[in-house]
DNA sequence: CTGACGATAAACATTC
DNA sequence: AGAATGTTTATCGTCA
């Protein structure tokens, strides 16, 4: 069986990654799984409820998400938005998008996003103010493939999930929801968010026996040990792509790409912004917060109890986008740094029961068990056991030796200091700029540059 | 040129 | 039985 399904999947040949619009040429019809999911999830019900939810969904933002969405229709050729129009785009609205939902209730409606853009007046004035020539694009972006890897999405999606859990189900409801481009992409996306899952390291799967009804499969969370690294590698993935945007690519982004003072509002923008967001998720991270993490061996996830779910609330969490051309940059870089901060990590291994052979290929942040599960395989056809190229000595480091639990809770420096970093951008990000900030910068663009 | 990495395809197994 | 899930293997394209 699965043949057809199979066949119908793979029609693709192999597009350039990221680059290429949305191949609509593929038939959607055949892919049984998109159609369900996008209609059940359109407007945010993916991330907050449903079927397949947790309680504890208290999602509610009424998403102007939805509006983002919709009009998203249009779709001129230029494809290929910009990373920055799509970062623009996605990024401000999904800044927005907060949700009512509690935290504070009150997001203004204005997100503070939009005064420090100057421009109060929500979504819709965020990006007609930035440009109007750009808006065409712009809807193009919401049609276009996110310039964030699969694990990223899948990462933020987690992340955005009041229980920091999520069914593979949920996951494509909050990737459809979010980026549009798949629902009109060939289904093969599925696969690669179920390989991803599957595969990197930096997710597990948890069953949901509490609170959850029915469902097939498990919930997906990001394990505890990891998410330093996807914080580190979605920051450093960021700030390489305002910077991109600052100084005009060399290869950019073809002339479709909006105009310049749009990158150059962005700059100071997304730079703050995307810090933000990577904020509120280091926030997140941070000891705190992690008593609700299922993934957390000490903190067991009660499903059944929304409150004890309820991580974190704060509508902005993540929604952080950044630019693909960096992502490669900052996903090599972010592995050093991953590793780094991995650590003395725990090694997943203990925590996942199944053994993952994985390889390194697909999972952006598995720090290199392949060494600790004896790679055994060697590796299929792939001759080298991948040394990391950052930290060779550090990735064997990596599988710690005990069980997950333990390290969490200690905040290591850089995560401190990241953290440190996080709450200027909130200061930011409410209005506050802090010299520090300011500081952190040009210090960041330096450090950049030395990259 | 090579290695690392991400994406995609595909086959297959398991569970609901 | 069929669909959703989950796992694994393979290949390709891009980038440094």
């Amino acid at each position: 069986m699965g043949q057809t399904r199979l066949r119908a999947e793979g029609t693709s040949h192999h597009n350039l990654p990221g680059l290429m619009g949305p191949i609509v040429g593929m038939s959607p019809d055949k892919k049984a799984e998109t159609p369900g999911v996008q209609e059940d999830r359109v407007g945010l019900r993916g991330v907050c409820g449903g079927p397949g939810t947790l309680p504890e969904a208290e999602c509610g933002a009424a998403s102007p998400l939805a509006t983002s969405l919709d009009r998203g229709s249009g779709g001129s050729e230029d494809e290929e938005l910009t990373n920055l129009n799509w970062l623009h785009e996605n990024l401000l609205q999904n800044f927005t998008l907060g949700g009512p939902g509690e935290a504070g209730g009150a997001q203004p409606s204005a997100s503070p996003l939009f005064d420090i853009e100057g421009d109060p007046g929500g979504p819709q004035n965020a990006s007609s103010s930035s440009s109007s020539s750009s808006s065409s694009s712009q809807r193009d972006s919401l049609k276009s493939k996110p310039p964030l890897s699969f694990s990223l999405l899948i990462y933020m999606a987690i992340e955005q999930s009041p229980s920091k859990s999520l069914p593979v189900k949920d996951i494509y409801g909050w990737i459809l929801q979010h980026f549009p481009y798949f629902s009109s992409a060939p289904t093969g996306w599925k696969n690669s968010v179920r390989h991803n899952l599957s595969l990197n390291k930096c997710f597990r799967k948890v069953e949901r026996s509490l609170g959850k009804v029915n469902g097939k499969g498990s919930l997906w969370c990001v394990d505890p040990e990891y998410r330093p690294n996807l914080i580190q590698a979605l920051k450093k993935q960021h700030l390489p792509a305002v910077h991109a945007f600052c100084t005009p690519p060399a290869s950019p982004p073809r002339a479709s790409s909006p105009p310049r003072h749009l990158f150059l509002q962005g700059c100071s923008l997304k730079e703050s912004d995307i810090d933000a967001a990577t904020a509120m998720m280091l926030l997140n991270s941070a000891p705190g917060h992690q008593h609700a993490n299922p993934c957390d061996p000490d903190s067991p996830l009660d499903l059944s109890r929304p409150d004890s779910v309820l991580v974190s609330s704060d509508p902005k969490q993540d929604h952080n986008y950044s630019s693909m051309a960096l992502q490669r940059c900052s996903s090599r870089s972010s592995s050093s740094s991953l590793s780094s901060l991995d650590e003395g990590g725990p090694s997943p291994s203990h925590a996942r029961p199944r053994a993952r052979p994985r390889r390194a290929g697909s999972e952006g942040f598995h720090s290199d068990e392949d060494s600790d599960l004896g790679d055994e395989r060697g590796g299929r056809t792939h001759p080298q056991p991948t040394p990391r190229r950052s930290s060779p000595s550090s990735s064997s480091v990596k599988r710690p030796a005990g069980k997950r639990a333990r390290r969490e809770v200690t905040v290591k420096p850089e995560l401190d200091e990241e953290l440190k970093e996080a709450a200027g951008s909130l200061l930011h990000l409410a209005g506050i700029r802090t010299s520090m900030e300011l500081n952190k910068h040009s210090a960041k663009s330096k450090k950049l540059n030395r990259k």
